[in-house]
DNA sequence: TATTGTTATACTCTATAACTATA
DNA sequence: TATAGTTATAGAGTATAACAATA
């Protein structure tokens, strides 16, 4: 198959539309949005209760949507709000029961949709797929940063 | 390099993940959002002025979001509202000069930046990595849609 | 009665700025 | 004075529902 750069391109934004839609609506089936799936992920990933301003670095966002999001997953029972021992201005949030069940569902569904989604290609297409997606991030990361759009 | 689904489908999801905000910060830089370039990309592409219902299709989004989307497009100088000349309840949305150009340049640098960003890569790595994207569509378009997140 | 576009309302993501309590 | 989190406000994407004008 012949492929130019433009096709490869174009087929990378269509990918990363359609992989957008998919994840938003299975959280959506199970009461979360991307956003406050992240943090539960973050949450999972470090293993221990955060400050809120950890999850601001964390998450790369502001300490203002911290707020915001764990106002509503505090509320919905994914995490809880805990005082600091020693420092009384700072808030530590903890994963609940229900928040890490739901973190470690989304972890494990995330293996078996690769495999359900993947599994069947030769290792060589693979290999071809992440030669390109590497080479793009890095070129993503360059200081110079060519522009793109949809 | 030995590469499992699960590799793969990390490097797809981050790979969205940047070239989203790759996208937005181009866009941003000239006054537009990914949504508003999209309404000027679509009717390039159409040719010809369309009725917002049309547009509304077009965007997979609904009529009332075409409304807001056309307000503000409308007052920056980018689309003009005319009136269809038999059915007096259509509006018609036709690029100005402004927003045609504006939508022409984004073609052309998207070109560019494929050029730019995978110029330099082998044909079979170009193959592989559609025929990967393609794959993955397939199944996204299939009805079972097996979950899958961040 | 069906369709086009609009007003009204709401939820989510995300940001900046000003403020409170604490260090 | 610096830091952790909050209240206040705002713009953007997106949706549903009710409504007006017209077909």
């Amino acid at each position: 198959m012949q492929v130019d750069s433009i096709t490869a391109l174009d087929r990378a934004f269509e990918l990363a539309a359609r992989l957008g839609e998919l994840m938003q609506a299975t959280l959506t089936e199970r009461g979360l949005t991307p956003a406050r799936a992240e943090v539960l992920l973050v949450l999972r990933l470090h293993g221990r209760p955060m400050l809120q301003r950890e999850l601001s670095h964390s998450l790369r966002c502001t300490p203002r949507h911290v707020t915001a999001l764990i106002d509503v997953l505090e509320s919905g029972g994914w995490v809880a709000r805990g005082r600091h021992p020693t420092d009384r201005r700072a808030t530590l949030v903890a994963l609940t029961d229900q928040g890490s069940g739901a973190a470690e569902r989304m972890d494990t569904e995330r293996r078996a949709a690769a495999h359900s989604l993947l599994g069947d290609l030769p290792a060589t297409a693979l290999a071809g797929f992440v030669i390109v997606v590497d080479h793009l991030l890095g070129q993503l990361d360059a200081p110079h940063l060519p522009p793109a759009e949809a």
